[in-house]
DNA sequence: TTAATTATTTAGATTAGTCTAAAAATTTGT
DNA sequence: ACAAATTTTTAGACTAATCTAAATAATTAA
């Protein structure tokens, strides 16, 4: 069965509104203000996607993903992350210039494509953000990160991803000179505000809001 | 101005119908033909078409594309062109093989993109076919090739182009092992069928009906 | 040159995806 | 527990792209 892209991006919400929530149902206005839809629209694209079984319904309560609909998501975000992969490695885009373009990518149908595409980008496991590719079977690598604002004093951390994708942000890190595999050593934290004081690589002090801090996710050195 | 996937195709076809006829006009029928559509979508896309200033179109007459329209068109068939290349040289997929995936590729929307692609291939001026690539500006070469059925006798040409993109007619010339670059020598000339007996790069004889021979253009060694 | 054929356009309908406004169901707060 | 607030759904409408059938214009052929 046939997905149009329109279908796909609405799987897509679904399945990161999923993601981020303890709740096992996702509710009709958290896709609608995750696409930026009326809720209305929402509701009759679910009863189409319902229909075509890739997500359960029910009415004033929300819907789940099926395993079918699951693996349509997957999928798309194999897509989507291995075409950020290229973009960054081989076309030498920055990190925050590829989401909107990926967008795009992400929508294009071709099996063979993608399986030739991740050949010639060497089977990467993850993407620029830090983001785990899954493989072409759905299996995905979940990665035990924390976010650097809950890290402790003193330890040494490997930045591993960012859980903030926005343009700003990346480039915010950018200017730090903070990136993907560095070394974080937390000097201190502020008690008032949670702001750190840290020293990435062994070589340069920086400061990070607890704002900033939250949005970085590490895992301790020496454990991974 | 944006235009949608479908218009781009409309405008990508009245380009190639323009380019293959000596009239100064495209029919409705022809088309509708080429797209398999039916003449009452085209001529309700063709008013459309007008009204944005991409074509000038006269009732029961036909279409031209404006000079906005031309530019849209040679920047749809660079970018299938250079998508094509980016399969067969990177991806390795076979010349028969990237015609679909590039027309899907060709309506991706960054600029950006397209320049970082085409500097990553290294400025090709060729598709995998032999057709020309436009540059930035739209400007596209015009290579002096004939088909290989008005070839003459005895002389020795270089194979640099088809006139049939059909996957069929393309294994059928990689079964022949002939590829682009190779020179041709023409050893005969059937005068009742208007086959061919030729050598491929100076090391296998082939024979081609004059239907092959037609599809296959060449031009005259020592001489582009 | 006029009747027959062919090509093109118009009219009306359909589907996918979107919207606004109103109705209905659920949740919240006192 | 029930009124108020919020969320969700329904109803009705719009646009883009498509179709079929019918009407009209242009071309061809006798």
């Amino acid at each position: 069965m046939k997905t149009s892209s329109t279908e796909e991006n609405y799987i897509k919400a679904i399945y990161k509104l999923e993601e981020g929530q303890v709740k096992n149902a996702v509710t009709t206005n958290d896709i609608a203000a995750r696409l930026s839809m009326q809720p209305a629209t929402v509701t009759d694209m679910i009863k189409k996607l319902a229909e075509k079984k890739l997500i359960t319904y029910k009415k004033y309560y929300g819907v789940s993903l099926t395993e079918k609909g699951k693996t349509i998501a997957l999928d798309i975000i194999r897509k989507h992350r291995l075409w950020e992969v290229f973009l960054v490695k081989k076309l030498k885009f920055k990190w925050d210039e590829v989401h909107d373009i990926a967008e795009q990518l992400e929508h294009i149908n071709s099996d063979e494509l993608i399986q030739k595409l991740d050949d010639f980008l060497e089977n990467p496991k993850f993407d620029p953000h830090g983001d785990a590719i899954p493989d072409r079977d759905g299996k995905i690598k979940t990665i035990k990160s924390i976010p650097l604002s809950i890290a402790s004093k003193k330890l040494t951390y490997i930045f591993s991803g960012v859980s903030n994708h926005e343009t700003r942000f990346l480039q915010h890190l950018t200017n730090l000179n903070l990136s993907l595999g560095n070394t974080i050593d937390v000097d201190s934290i502020n008690e008032y505000d949670g702001s750190l004081k840290i020293k990435i690589n062994k070589s340069h002090n920086e400061f990070l809001s607890e704002q900033v801090a939250s949005c970085i996710l590490v895992h301790p050195k020496n454990d991974k």
